[in-house]
DNA sequence: GTTAGCATGTAAGGAGTTACATGATTTT
DNA sequence: AAAATCATGTAACTCCTTACATGCTAAC
């Protein structure tokens, strides 16, 4: 079976709702996942071209035809979902599969939240809650044995990377307590706890 | 002037104390910057004998003459810095040269703090912060204009984000405010208003 | 004696960026 | 008429990871 990364994850979901051309796909992805993140064009169309050879988008030409034959603008690709696309969505959607607790895959996987059922969610929560337990374990593990080679700047480095984590956490519990009391709901909860 | 990749720089700070062997760099910087951040050998190696190649840093075999012939350990070989790396770790190390406020960068520039000046710490405090306040404005931008496409858990998101960006912010003022008071400091100062 | 940790390296390949190349449309 | 934004694409290159290849030493 053929495995979906990322961002043609991110292009499926994208694509769910309403064909869009390159460019406006930059521009969403960017502005739904923060506007870091923003994929440079390099990365993008060559992903297109490769989802468009395995069929699971296709493309239509903007007036196909000779509407305006001398006077029309530069050709606009707009590419829409095909049914396999649909259908490995739907696959992806419910399966919460290869590692969706990475920092890049979660992000993403948030984000399509609206179009997964709520067994998912509280899976793809609870295992991103557990990694970064892990990794808080292990930070706060490395704190302790830092008594030697202990530079206030590094300790405070370290200091602050932790509570970055814990922070992150308590937000994800606050996410898998909500999912557990209105699993059917749309709305993921009152903002958490702001600062 | 050949330019300092953020791995090199680290590899020179992390140097500047004591030689140390690669697998030891390895666990170092691991320890210093996170756990997570664990670069790999196939990474580690190749930087390092470009440094020897480049004359920054220069091998010593562990016993190089035949002291326990038969049974020595298998070969260790301890990198030290040379002149020209202690040279370029000075020159780096006063500069806040290019970009040191990237995400990846500043981490690896903020541990070497304690050999840094006053004046270029702050430089690269300030210089991070203003950076994370253009996210900042762009994000919250978007969020304002997001009430067309708003599904919830996209917005949550958005949210989130942008709270941690915030944090991160006021981490930064305080560490800012704190090397204006005491700009001889060592010392960072009291842990940011904790949670 | 076997597992876990110490120790060094190479080769292949993945995922992305930057820079280039081109051109239309809209706004100022 | 200049500048910004829309729009699509390719080629070269960078940085990193994974998997492989090898072997020693300490602990259980």
């Amino acid at each position: 079976m053929a495995k979906t990364d990322v961002l043609t994850l991110a292009i499926l979901g994208i694509l769910q709702d309403q064909p869009l051309h390159g460019y406006q796909i930059r521009k969403l992805l960017g502005a739904e996942l923060g506007p870091f993140r923003a994929l440079s064009y390099g990365s993008l169309y060559p992903c297109l071209r490769r989802m468009v050879d395995t069929g699971l988008i296709e493309t239509a030409g903007e007036e196909p035809g000779a509407a305006t034959p001398a006077s029309s603008r530069r050709a606009r690709i707009a590419y829409s979902l095909t049914e396999a696309g649909r259908t490995r969505l739907t696959e992806e959607l419910a399966s919460a599969g290869a590692s969706s607790w990475d920092d890049d895959t979660f992000d993403v996987r948030f984000a399509l939240f609206a179009h997964t059922d709520s067994a998912t969610r509280l899976r793809i929560l609870e295992g991103r809650r557990s990694r970064l337990s892990e990794r808080l374990e292990e930070v706060s593990e490395g704190l302790k044995r830092m008594h030697e080679r202990h530079d206030a700047y590094t300790a405070e480095l370290q200091r602050h990377g932790l509570e970055r984590v814990e922070r992150e956490v308590e937000w994800l519990d606050q996410l898998i307590e909500n999912e557990r009391s209105a699993p059917g709901g749309d709305n993921p909860g009152p903002a958490s706890a702001g600062h």
